[in-house]
Order: C-alpha cells, then structure tokens, then sequence
DNA sequence: TTGACTTCGTTGCAGATGCAACGAATAATC
DNA sequence: GATTATTCGTTGCATCTGCAACGAAGTCAA
C-alpha cells in the first residue's frame, strides 16, 4: 500500500515557482504588446537587440538574447517580412546575415519601449525594496551550468 | 536616421531575466527525469500534486499546478496509458474524472522525489542567503494580476 | 589544389501548445 | 418538467517548438 513517500510541497518548488512567476510576467508584458502590434516574445526580444547592436547575425542574435537558432531565424524572417527589419548578406563572410533595424522598425520601438519601461517601472514599484535582491538571486540561479 | 530612442538594456529588463533564469533551472531539473523517467515538466507536475492530494479532477489539477486543461488533460491521459495513473469516473458528478496515483505511480515517485529535494537543496545552496529574499519577491510578482 | 572539417542559417518533421468548439452532464430559471 | 445556461473533459486545428539534417560558405592541413 501507500509507502514511505517523502514530504514535498510543489508550491514551494523553485523550479515550479520561477516558472509560474516568469509566465505570469511574461504574460502581463506581451499583453501590452501582442495584440496591438502583433509581435512575439521573440520577435520582440530581436527588434530590442537590435536596436542598440547596430548589425548583428543571427547567430550572434541567438547567443546575446537566449534563442534557439531556429527560433532566432524564424523570428528575423517574420520581422522581415512585415518590413521591420532589413536582411542583408555579409559581404566579408557569405554566410552571415547582416540583420538591422528599418526605420519602420525604428518607429515601431519608439512606440514599444516607453511601454516596456513603464511595465519595468510598475514591477519595480509592486517589489518595493525587493528588486534588488530578486536580481542577485537571479544572477547566482544564472552563474552556473545546470 | 536614428530617431530619439530611448536606452533600454534587455539583460536588465525582469521579464527576460526571470524567463531565462526560469527556463535555465527548469532545463537542469528535467533533465534529471526527462531521460531517465521519460516524463514531462506537465506530468511531474500531476504526479507530484496527485501524492498529497489523493483523488482530483482534471479541472482542480488544473488550477492547483498552473496547467492549461487541455494540457492537464493530455498529461492525464499519457501517464495513465503508462500505468501511473488511474482515471476513474466520479459518481457524485458524472462529469467530473478522478485521478489517482497507482501503485508503479507511487513507485515513481519515491525514486523520483529525492532526486527533486536534492535539486532543491543545490539551488538553495547556490542561493547562498539570498533565498527567503528570492521568495519573497517571487511572492510580490504573483500577488497581483498583469 | 584537394579533401576533410567546421560554421552559418534554413528547413523538414514530429511532437507540443493554446484556443475554440464540442458532447455529455449538471444547475438554474421559469 | 421543460428550457436555457453553465461546467467538465476531450479533441480538432493551426501554430509554435526544438532537434537534426542539410546546402552553402569558409577554414585548415597535407
């Protein structure tokens, strides 16, 4: 019958709370976002690297804002369809690709950032003094490989 | 013709922090049962809040351990096509489904549940003293709605 | 130069995901 | 009791996801 299982309460999980608490952030963010200018979270993290990166690869994109290649590529694509971005080949090394900022894309993130700032700052308010911290934590969850 | 775009440094932006500090433990952890047990981050979730709960339906696993329906649904349905689990229909409300570990589920989950304190205790040592700081903020963030 | 390796970005594919719609069962309203 | 609403769990579907494999381009070594 029922054995020796030990005590465990999920609710206290940390693995179980980051990622509930990074889905509920994440969600109340792309609201902001999502349905009024029809980005993705990808899509949104390339456009912001973009912004102050100058040229980048996509490979470069996927090491500085944690995406697969794959989701690296399918994001540039998508942005470049929709005009946001510019696809150029790297003259110097022909398989890169140059990826940089239209000046649509441009207008579009003088939109997106006060918003995304304003978001930041709200998180900022509803952690009080804890901000800090939280980011400490953070970067020690972040320091090691597993 | 670079406009008046304001400074924004992702690496510094919470929702991106908390989602890769989230994805990173979430990867060390599955990978200590993904492999070795073949099962998901959504039928650990089950099979852990089914321990100390005995009989729930889909609709209360749902809301207890932050899953989608379907994906509560779906979960159900492969760890009870593995014997983990059991289905049965509850007779007070025919509409509900009560699930239950079985025997091999509990068997699991006395192989499975050490290996996730263990996880829990390297984080814990990881965090060093900033812990109760880190759950204190993850609290603040769920407080509220957006 | 030639051939073996590596790196880059894309794509095929199988599985996962979320939403909406569905049938079945129950509750509520009249 | 009959009709309408609501709830539950499942499923269809379009999309997203990650991984592996690929061709193209570059590097290295003989």
């Amino acid at each position: 019958m029922s054995g020796k299982l030990p005590d465990f309460d999920l609710s206290g999980f940390l693995p179980y709370r980051l990622a509930v608490a990074a889905q509920h952030v994440s969600a109340g963010l792309a609201g902001l976002y999502r349905n009024r200018f029809g980005i993705s979270v990808a899509e949104w993290r390339v456009l912001v690297h973009l912004m102050d990166s100058g040229e980048v690869s996509v490979r470069e994109l996927g090491q500085m804002v944690s995406l697969e290649k794959s989701k690296a590529s399918r994001a540039a694509t998508r942005l470049a369809e929709a005009g946001l971005i510019e696809k150029t080949e790297n003259e110097a090394d022909r398989r890169l690709v140059s990826l940089s900022l239209t000046d649509q894309g441009r207008a579009l993130m003088a939109e997106l950032l006060p918003l995304a700032i304003e978001f930041q700052n709200q998180l900022e308010a509803r952690l009080a003094g804890h901000m800090a911290a939280l980011n400490a934590a953070l970067d020690r969850l972040m320091e090691e490989k597993p």
